[in-house]
DNA sequence: TGTTTTTGAGACATTGAAGTCTCATTATGG
DNA sequence: CCATAATGAGACTTCAATGTCTCAAAAACA
């Protein structure tokens, strides 16, 4: 209960190796915490005084890296104008944190989220927007395709960002280019002719 | 050299461990060889006789999924008719071999095949037509997006129809739905109001 | 049926990552 | 500048997965 603030260094510390951890993991799931570690420039005992052991590491890596992209497109503020607008403006927010998105959907646990909507214990909070509730939202106006699943529409969405992300790792496609390209895979698909 | 073309018996062995590791490690990359020796029926001391070690087996179920793949593909004659026809036909082919794909998806050396085109290992039979050869002809044709890289184009179709194997796989969609939704997908994005 | 293959159970040894601990060194903040 | 906080290096232990081997049972086959 009694909560000493953390000290600026320490909370310093335990923000790079958390940061370390989502980006090293995006890449390698089978890194080592020495790995980590090492990117995060810590000490393998250092990273052990933050987080005794490897679940906890990943768990509290989860945690941030959702606040992180909860943040960013809390930002996009989906809720508000035409949800074509919206959905720009979110997936430019997803493709900003790019490999915190990476590290959460390679990360089981938080895959099966949208399965099971009961238990989730990620945005339980209903003030925040939902990306289904614009998906939906879209569907309604008739903009997105209401023959498609919103959960579907999501994966989808997702899964672009994803694919954008690792291209632009892979240096298939410059940083600058990925935020439109995934918009335009998103909304047009592959095929020319429409309009 | 002097190659003994191998038992009935143990050519069967030797496949049912392959598919098993393929659709275990497909779900679950840090599966164990017992794990693997389980779902194949099979005790974790034959899988270790057929497959000296896990480099051995991977690089094995690896390369059988690659011939499955390529086998179910083949079938799919992408050379010939309207681009968009015979792109149909690859989806409901990949579709059909879905936890394969999946496996050789997860794989990280798989995945840069993409990237460095010289020292392919895989396909370099030139009689083979090739997904980027029928991307292109469709692009060429007008059909396909001529501002998408064709790279970036096959990256999405291997992303979709993971991401519809996937959404089977979780009870999501039914897995009669899985080709249509992914072709729907592929071809048109999520926005409506075309054609 | 009898012979040869093929297999499974289980007893090891090996390995590499994970986790624990100490202690000297460095950084921080008053 | 000093007291305290924070760190890094490294020596250990632990542990689970791996890899090796033997032997008796089961299956395939002629």
């Amino acid at each position: 209960m009694s909560d000493t603030p953390e000290s600026g260094t320490r909370s310093r510390t335990r923000r790079a190796i958390l940061g370390a951890a989502a980006s090293v993991l995006a890449r390698d799931r089978g890194a080592t915490l020495a790995d980590i570690a090492e990117a995060a420039q810590v000490g393998r005992s250092t990273l052990h005084r933050y987080f005794p052991d490897r679940k906890v590491l990943v768990d509290a890596a989860v945690a941030d890296s959702f606040r992180v992209v909860e943040r960013s497109t809390a930002e996009a503020a989906i809720d508000q104008g035409p949800p074509l607008e919206a959905m720009r403006r979110l997936i430019a927010a997803m493709v900003d944190v790019g490999d915190r998105l990476a590290f959460l959907f390679g990360d089981p646990r938080v895959l099966e989220e949208a399965g099971c909507s009961e238990p989730d214990p990620f945005e339980p909070d209903p003030s925040v927007p939902t990306t289904i509730g614009l998906i939906e939202r879209g569907q309604a106006e008739g903009v997105f395709d209401p023959e498609l699943g919103a959960e579907w529409i999501q994966q989808v969405l997702w899964a672009l960002v994803y694919t954008g992300w690792e291209a632009a790792e892979k240096g298939q496609l410059p940083r600058h280019g990925v935020t439109s390209t995934v918009i335009r895979t998103f909304e047009n698909g592959v095929v020319t002719g429409k309009r």
